[in-house]
DNA sequence: AATGAATGAGGCTTCATTCAT
DNA sequence: TATGAATGAAGCCTCATTCAT
């Protein structure tokens, strides 16, 4: 789909301002900061967002849609809830290795933020994290994971330690390579996870 | 041990920013309200801290450094690595449960700030995390735990699921109780490490 | 006379501002809010008014002279200073009151601005009133009031006495009739400078 | 009585930015030029005023209280409503003609604000007028005046020609002196209301 | 040691106005 | 002629921080 004049500019203003956020931190960022790396003036900024924050929460909302609209075409190919699991697993560490900028914005400004609660891009996320929970449920009632498990803690280990590594690599910058870490953590997940068959 | 006058003023600043950092926010929260809660005058807050952000680093200095005392004496008891693992955890969940606002402070304003990274009371909670590590490292030599983990990834695991459930508890406003997650937690992420013993 | 396409467009911008001004004040009114209730483009109202403030200037211009007119023409067929007089505060009241925004923009944004007063539509005014001092001087002439007044201070008993009931209406949300005052009003005023015929 | 250094400073801001309004207006006028003008920081006017029109809103309440407290004091003094009229009427002009600036911040942006409705200055002129009407209705009362007069019409004439009159003083600066109006005007107010006792 | 009072510094935001189509 | 889109310009206001007592 080809982009109009305007969306190209409140795309353009987007990038930019992810990019000022992630390296100068949301509070530091001005919007004339901004505005002059994107080349736009501050009023124009105002002209799509309107505040400040308001342009920080706008942040996720696109790329996060796409993120989940690609995790829920592979789940669809895959067989088996603990594939499913490293699919996921996989697809975020992809995802934010290859935009360090938006991952270090969602980390360190969004979540942990109440008012993005109740914000769109907060919901969408919510839609996407929502297919995390049903593949653990799938893998329950197909005996694939235990039967005693509580789907919330297996999603919040998953979700926890993603976040976690995620944090540590967009603040320290170790390790440099976030998609190593993919098979042995879901290994470990899995093997935390599934059902006892006939030991 | 008994507290001189001074320490108890800056005691009380701390545990009154604490709590206003926790209701409002750090941004949102001013030095002017804090000094109010306090009954002190802002200028003696700034007796005590040289800024804000001085103000809020100094936080997890005293209670983490309590926290990780406590855990050391207590591991020095307990054997074997599994069970050191689930007193690690319950340690923290039952500290933060007790500590709903220093949970909050340390969730959404201190981890997550670069700034923090250099900070004393980030050195103390480092100290207090190598002994986490430790006891992983020590439950892979004796056999508890499978050779080939990766110590830096499971210790992730446990601390980012932490970190999850306690975030998630200090944005909706403490509906559950924390420490009913400890035990499925640990009995998924041992079993999700133990060694195989020929089963 | 029919009015052109583009007159009507002015018109209909001017009315629109009337009311919007008077609605919410000239200061906090926006020439995107006046757009919108006019249903043109804010570009738009730039093609017929140089600024703001010209727009504002603009609206006294046509009504005005249509009052002046209409009262020029009664004020021919009317015998005798005292009755001419009455029929001005009675001809400024009602007009006032059928316009009620007109007269709230006249009397809260237009009186008391300076700059109005080098404008056309403030001339415009001038000549009006100016009638008001030729009836009082007429009727000093032809001794129905005192040989001892001054002119412009019975001219300012009449209109200051019209703007402040005005003002007062408008300022209050207009409750209650304006053009009950005229009769006592006037009996006040003529009674107060009428010649002492030697009762 | 002698003020303390706060009130000085209140009292100082106050008059500079009487000054300021009256000659550049209150929307043209900037904080910055007042701050600069009575010598203090921008900042420390927030000190005492919450914002630049709370700070328009506060002229009056001293002043005016003032006023109306010397007017109460007159008025014990005379005998007759025609004479407390004159005195009043009197009181008013040279008050005005006095304190120019005050004068023009009054007639040029207080009166005409309908925010300034709810204000404790405009209450405090409130009650000052309510002492006009007891002089209205003392006069009634006692046949002074006409039995069928209203005594809201007739404090609105004295009123508004006040107010017609300083207005255009501060407007165009003519005439020179107010207080010359004085007694021509209310001879032609009192002659207008009075009883037309044996005729 | 403690504070009331004062301010420096600068950001966000608003809008009237313009311009290219 | 009409307008959607863009911006220049500037002001209000906030607050962390300091200083004199």
């Amino acid at each position: 789909m080809t982009l109009t004049k305007t969306q190209i500019r409140k795309k353009n203003i987007i990038d930019t301002a992810t990019r000022v956020f992630a390296q100068r931190g949301f509070q530091e960022a001005t919007i004339t900061e901004i505005a002059k790396e994107a080349k736009v003036s501050e009023a124009s900024i105002y002209e799509y967002f309107s505040t400040k924050e308001g342009l920080l929460f706008s942040i996720p909302a696109e790329s996060s849609h796409t993120l989940f609209e690609v995790m829920a075409f592979h789940l669809k190919l895959i067989r088996g809830a603990a594939n499913k699991l490293r699919a996921i697993v996989f697809l975020f560490m992809d995802s934010y290795q290859n935009n360090p900028d938006f991952a270090a914005v969602l980390m360190l400004f969004l979540k942990h933020n109440k008012k993005f609660l109740d914000t769109k891009g907060h919901h969408a996320i919510k839609e996407g994290i929502k297919q995390i929970t049903q593949v653990i449920e799938e893998g329950i009632e197909n005996n694939e994971f235990r039967k005693d498990l509580n789907p919330y803690l297996v999603r919040s280990m998953i979700l926890g330690t993603i976040e976690h590594l995620v944090t540590n690599w967009v603040m320290t910058g170790n390790p440099e390579n976030l998609t190593e870490f993919v098979d042995p953590l879901i290994d470990s997940i899995i093997q935390g996870i599934e059902a006892q068959t006939q030991k």
